[in-house]
RNA sequence: UCCUCGGUAGCUCAAUUGGCAGAGCGGGUGGCUGUUAACCACUAGGUUGGGGGUUCAAGUCCCUCCCGGGGAGCCA
């Protein structure tokens, strides 16, 4: 007999179907027992009565532990009673693999108990709802990019120097010299948009940086679209456009996981074009206006991040940075060198820095005096000023970060949720 | 690196002013033919993170080290 999927199982009502999958919670009422299984499409509630079943079924049934693994034989039937709807009545199971002492009850549990058992922890159905999600969110950005002629053009992990100089990098040998663990694509995606026109990379980036926060890994999934002959303002539509196609995607396909998850639906349903853009300096007028301990000029913290959203139901788009709280190869005003053409995303409901983009600097000689000014080795960047010498152009791209996407998207606090197994400043295991 | 909170049974937690180390879940045994985190009875399970100190007496107070959570800085 072939095996059914649990996703399938309402289109075989009254029919014989076999099962494979893993005990997920069990109980019994003397001769009558009733096994939750999984199959990682789903759960099914499998009802075995003593009598209708062979005793060597029943036996396997008395052993029967959480995550025990089973084939079960039976027919579906729908019923009110049983939780998802539709329950299986079992003719007989079959016992593939037992499961001793298996860790994570059906009880709450601490953070770093579940953690440890990440392997395990991704068993649970809210941990089974989040990776779906993921799959999706990362289908989404494949399928957008892809439907706008975008070419996937991934950056190396290894690179020999600092993207930006400023944050701090993973070191590893390399045949006796050194090189980094990539912390941006970017730098790559610039030469590339000049090749191919607009590209996209997508893929882990790491950051050596010692951050405990909910917002932050350590090693994180990152997509950077660059384009060439895009502006500033494009860039934000670019952005704009893409989360709206995310959100939409993930409410047409994932309202199963959402539920689970027990996500305000009718916040992502808010979301909309266009983005409120604020300018840095409204910013800061709002943000005194506000009472944060905020210094107009410096970066926002995450308090401020979270000010500025208050209120808003899609993303805030702040605009227009000082230059000097951001990277070097960020383009200026054209009047006003104190200003950068950047933008950053900030998610509702206090869920953080989503995107950080610009437009980059195109004129080789201010570039070459930022790299001065940020003592960057210029040598290191001699290919990068190539993209500057051999028909400069106007070009805009953005990072976004996958897991706090999805954090925000799923409503999960923490982005170690978000990711199958987190990589944390005191975690690196399993 | 800094601030802050924490570490007690496999897990989640309690333990009054310093005074016999406990409960729920999970495990084991038995019972129950419609359970929904099932229920009922019984049962096993402890170097209270490590070391040192104060005290008649320390899970509790002091010192020190280790480990972890949350946050800051930095960033997506």
């Amino acid at each position: 007999m072939t095996q059914t999927y649990i996703s399938d199982i309402a289109a075989q009502e009254g029919q014989d179907v076999e099962l494979r999958g893993w005990i997920y919670n069990f109980r019994s009422s003397g001769k009558l027992k009733f096994l939750q299984l999984r199959d990682g499409t789903g759960v099914i509630q499998c009802v075995m009565s003593k009598k209708n079943v062979p005793e060597a079924s029943w036996e396997v049934g008395e052993k029967l532990t959480q995550e025990t693994s089973i084939i079960v034989h039976g027919t579906v039937n729908k019923d009110d009673r049983a939780p998802s709807g539709y329950e299986l009545w079992v003719s007989d199971v079959e016992l593939v693999g037992e499961s001793e002492d298996y860790p994570i009850s059906p009880k709450e549990h601490g953070d770093a108990f579940l953690l440890d058992h990440r392997h395990l922890w991704l068993r649970s159905s809210r941990q089974h709802a989040i990776m779906r999600v993921r799959h999706n969110v990362i289908k989404a950005i494949r399928d957008f990019f892809d439907d706008r002629g975008f070419i996937n053009l991934d950056a190396p992990i290894f690179t020999p120097n600092a993207a930006e100089g400023t944050s701090t990098l993973f070191e590893t040998e390399y045949f006796g010299d050194k090189a980094y663990l990539s912390q941006s694509g970017q730098l790559y995606m610039e030469p590339g948009c000049a090749a191919l026109g607009k590209v996209y990379c997508f893929g882990p980036t790491f950051r050596a940086e010692k951050s405990k926060t909910r917002k932050h890994l350590t090693e994180f999934w990152m997509l950077e679209p660059e384009v060439a002959f895009m502006d500033l303002d494009g860039c934000m539509e670019l952005g704009e456009d893409l989360i709206c196609f995310i959100i939409e995607r993930i409410l047409e396909r994932c309202q199963m996981e959402l539920k689970t998850l027990e996500r305000d639906v009718s916040k992502l349903e808010a979301v909309k074009t266009p983005f409120p853009r604020i300018h840095y300096q409204e910013a800061c007028d709002l943000l005194v206006k506000k009472g944060t301990d905020f210094t107009p000029g410096d970066d926002f913290g995450a308090p401020d991040e979270e000010a500025l959203s208050e209120g808003y139901d899609s993303p805030v788009i702040i605009h227009r940075f000082p230059t000097k709280i951001k990277a070097f190869y960020m383009k200026c005003e054209a009047d006003d060198p104190e200003t950068s053409l950047s933008c950053d995303f900030i998610a509702p409901e206090g869920f953080g820095e989503i995107i950080g983009g610009s437009q980059r600097e195109d004129n080789a000689e201010i570039l070459e005096r930022k790299i001065r000014e940020h003592d960057l080795p210029r040598e290191a960047f001699q290919w990068y000023l190539d993209v500057r010498k051999y028909g400069s152009f106007p070009h805009s791209g953005f990072g976004l970060g996958l897991e706090r996407t999805i954090s925000w998207i799923c409503g999960v606090r923490h982005v170690r949720e978000c990711i199958p197994f987190p990589r944390l400043m005191h975690r690196l295991k399993p």
